[in-house]
DNA sequence: CTTACTATTAGTACCTAGTCATAAAATGTG
DNA sequence: CACATTTTATGACTAGGTACTAATAGTAAG
């Protein structure tokens, strides 16, 4: 029974690793062994203590959360915008943009960028899409910087529809394209009229 | 000068809200009082004390990490699937899913729901959205269960392409409704062939 | 058998960032 | 001035540690 240390080390890195709100009271009894042991594992290898586990772990959360709450009602970065006119939005295509398999950018992401800033192009506080119609033209892949490019080309006062086209490009080359026919609320204020969405 | 403790206990709350990492000892330096009196503050405003505000955003990261990875290539919840037929998933929507301002949920969800099911339904690799032509029936609120139901309508299978129909439902009432033209590799594998995208 | 070495356990002092309870001082108001 | 509110101080205690010293157990080599 010699490979009982670096055993236990080895679990006990894959515990906290999947657990790391535990404390070394609670590993100790879970090995059978001393607290000090657990200490001295984790000096070796390198763990650091409950607290600052906790706190590397609510810090990546937070930056990420910060990194997501301001831009929440814009995915991607606005550049310009000219108010009911066109308006420009960069996004990057980072890990969390892409398909695991193959790095290529999900749809759903590109669909986001285009949508929101069609949304932000409008003058209105309750810009709202209700249809669209969209092509992926060529793939994104994982590092690529996508520019959309928003233009409104229609108003139509009477019905509070407004047409948005959206195209996006990567070094010039067209990779989306959509048409987004927006609701606005430009009659009263804050009231669900009938079908709209955003 | 009376609205001094009501007006510290306001500032309190915000600066404890955008850096819940902050001490005591920092915040009575910030607002010129002594540590116990932020004390008195938090108990009044019943605010956790660091360790626990550093916990609670760490725990809440864990388990949306947990929750989001295995899930990631699915947006929603795959609950029935027959693969090149039908599937249908649900989302339940909550706070990151709507406008903070209208509690209606953003319409890029709604499609990502959609669109992912529609990668899912393709039994391939490689599926890829190409384009699509969608429309949001009616608005979707804050807590509000939507069912995706997605069928496979068409297989051209000489020119790779499928076409799937989404429909997304809260309480039989339809929300959302696309036509999804994928892209599929089911020539050779794993190669870029044209222009695809999901 | 003794020596050397590793692994484990125990114990102490100290730390941070608090808690709770109680008392005292400072400040404001009728 | 008297009383209430607010603020500050003080002491005792807590969890979950670090850092360090010392003792003990087991095993292998000389």
């Amino acid at each position: 029974m010699r490979p009982k240390k670096k055993e236990r080390q080895k679990l006990l890195q894959e515990t906290i690793r999947e657990n790391p709100f535990i404390t070394d009271e609670e590993l100790a009894e879970r090995f059978s062994v001393s607290v000090q042991t657990i200490r001295l594992d984790r000096l070796e290898l390198n763990i650091p203590e409950l607290r600052e586990r906790i706190k590397y772990v609510a810090k990546k959360n937070f930056s990420e959360m910060v990194r997501s709450l301001p831009i929440e009602e814009v995915i991607g970065e606005i550049i310009d915008i000219e108010p009911d006119q066109h308006a420009i939005s960069i996004l990057d295509i980072k890990e969390e943009h892409v398909f695991s398999r193959n790095k290529i950018a999900r749809g759903h992401h590109l669909f986001a960028q285009a949508n929101s800033l069609a949304v932000a192009v409008i003058n209105d506080e309750l810009a709202l899409t209700t249809q669209c119609n969209i092509r992926f033209v060529r793939q994104v892949k994982l590092g690529e910087r996508v520019i959309a490019k928003a233009k409104v080309i229609d108003r139509e006062a009477a019905k509070g529809r407004t047409t948005v086209e959206v195209k996006s490009f990567v070094n010039q080359e067209i990779v989306f394209k959509g048409i987004f026919v927006m609701y606005r609320s430009t009659n009263r204020e804050g009231e669900q009229t009938d079908e709209n969405r955003n």
